[in-house]
DNA sequence: CACCCGAGGTTTTACGTATAACTTCCAGGT
DNA sequence: ACCTGGAAGTTATACGTAAAACCTCGGGTG
């Protein structure tokens, strides 16, 4: 345990710069805070304002925290800091806070295994208000005995808890995905699923077998993986290597296993898509960047940030945060095409 | 502007508790401080805990950071949020945070174009120090006038302000590629490079040239390239169909220009790598996701996070925070292989 | 018996800020 | 001559916590 000391001089307070220009501390409060119109001459002011810039001084934020009784801070809780689909979340959502003066703290939830922290411990910032992903499961019990305003993305619609919910119609997605391919003659297909318990997998795992209940011949086995691009290679390699009539397609829960699966087909010596029609989910960039480039479903979520922001700022003002859900759309690229045996075989 | 009010009753405070268990404040403070040995019997103790369970008590924490003048948080500055590098660094830092009772929030700084703002109007809470990456430049005349104690990662040794710095040995493995691809026979070179003004990346740029001054016949030519797949494929593609026999090798700043120079070598129907090897930088996921797997260099980067906040808790306490560089090394795979014409042509 | 001492607390204070409430001064109206 | 009222400040207070300094009481000691 470390003691820290700040080795330098004390940092300059509001009445060090009071003493500097004259005034009284809480003049200083009035023209840093911008609230001295009609109360503080323009000179007095202009005072201040040199004395504190040649100080250097910074308002101490515990301090100001303290005394308003709120940070302008929000806490967005993500599964993992390299999926780009959050980072694209956090964008959305910083921009939509500092419009009204917030600022959005990060908080990686510890990936799969490893002691699971306490979100406060990590992210000590007080705290307005929280978002967090469906994804990062685990940190949610900590989350809900903070009794902070929490807004969910992507959950559980029945689920208790938090304050507002900002979803997105990844159902409809997985059907889009489901057409395209049955449109294009396919019948057998491979789910390759993420082994992560999550809304947003089961959503998509409902869908697809939704989509293809009542299509005559339509068959789908499933097979889960974890979320990199090895796993789903080996699963994708081990499931095709399996005997009976092969898939001519694998629907993925995310572009990751998709580049697993178009990895594993190419080591089998099967082609994408002449062979195998391959298809992602949530359009990352990794889904332009492997060759062919893949059929994928976008997803708003910079949209989803911004709602998500929203929703949290409007609890915080006891308004009612609304409601909906966010529409997706298919992206068809390379890595889908028509059955080998021909359409409708 | 919003008004953020608390929607629900007032968060009990510790003279809540206090009154609950028939105590004193101070009792509080010090039972839920772990301070009390000798100084509080068992059972006053106890009656203090369970009236803060039963409260769902949880301690204010703008008070304990104006109370204790410090808040035990460091600030992670990085250039983007996807980049798995940072990713891997704040894994490090964290983990070494956590040992000692530190956290650390991120702050991405804003990619490129738009308003530079400030990081202490996003990541808001109150700070005890910052680690800021050299690529995140744009932040960093802000960060140097807030006063905070500044930990540069991968940064120019000569630049003044930081109190301590941590760097990676990146002009070494940038020798160790240009020797793997010198001994492959290699001799015309074409540098993607990345168009960031960047120490990490200007010491690649030096060192490869170095390398490869003097050896006879080599030639190389830079081109720059914003750092996604799709400035590094049409740089690539560009130079590689300029006149003049044409670069047997391409050598990237990171692996995402890697894959780039990849699709790009596909279009113009170069086989990698037979007709055309190309190397990555970073050892990101991406190079093991792409076809061929990257011959590329790793990057110690949770060994990075743990010297950084080492470095930081160092200079907090007063202490001087220890030197030296880390090392990296090259990591061989498939997208790299003697030239066309045969080695030493 | 007077004294000290330690256990088991309590009272008090300070951290730096924002702001409500108060003061002072002076010009203008009646 | 007296009151009104706004301009230009100042004084005082509260936020919730940690911890230093102080109190009180019963038992052992010289």
């Amino acid at each position: 345990m470390t003691s820290p000391a700040p080795p330098g001089p004390p940092r300059p307070t509001s009445r060090d710069v009071a003493r500097a220009a004259g005034v009284s501390q809480a003049t200083v409060s009035l023209v840093l805070g911008d609230k001295w119109r009609g109360r503080v001459s323009e000179s007095t002011a202009g005072r201040v304002r040199d004395a504190a810039r040649d100080l250097g001084y910074r308002p101490n934020l515990a301090a100001r925290n303290l005394r308003l009784g709120h940070t302008r801070t929000a806490l967005l809780v993500v599964p993992a800091l390299t999926n780009e689909f959050f980072a694209r979340v956090y964008t959305g959502a910083a921009a939509v806070a500092a419009e009204h003066g917030f600022g959005v703290v990060l908080y990686p939830s510890p990936d799969g295994t490893g002691p699971a922290r306490d979100p406060f411990a990590s992210a000590r910032a007080a705290l307005d208000g929280v978002i967090a992903s469906s994804m990062a499961a685990d940190a949610l019990g900590a989350l809900r005995g903070a009794g902070l305003p929490l807004v969910m993305l992507d959950s559980d619609p029945a689920a208790p808890g938090p304050a507002a919910m900002v979803n997105l119609d990844i159902a409809d997605g997985m059907r889009q995905v489901a057409a395209h391919l049955l449109a294009l003659g396919h019948r057998r297909f491979l789910h390759l699923a993420s082994a992560v318990d999550s809304w947003t997998f089961a959503v998509r795992a409902r869908a697809l077998h939704d989509a293809l209940r009542g299509v005559p011949g339509a068959h789908i086995r499933t097979v889960p993986a974890a979320l990199d691009v090895r796993a789903g290679r080996e699963a994708a390699e081990h499931a095709l290597a399996l005997p009976g009539p092969r898939p001519t397609a694998i629907v993925c829960d995310d572009d990751i296993l998709a580049a697993g699966a178009c990895k594993a087909a190419r080591r089998l010596g099967l082609r994408v898509p002449d062979d195998l029609s391959v298809t992602g989910f949530d359009d990352l960039a990794l889904a332009t960047a492997v060759e062919p480039e893949l059929t994928t479903v976008r997803l708003p979520a910079e949209q989803v940030g911004e709602r998500g922001m929203s929703a949290l700022l409007a609890v915080l003002e006891g308004r009612q945060a609304e409601p909906g859900s966010l529409p997706v759309h298919l992206v068809v690229r390379g890595s889908s095409a028509p059955p080998p045996a021909g359409p409708t075989a």
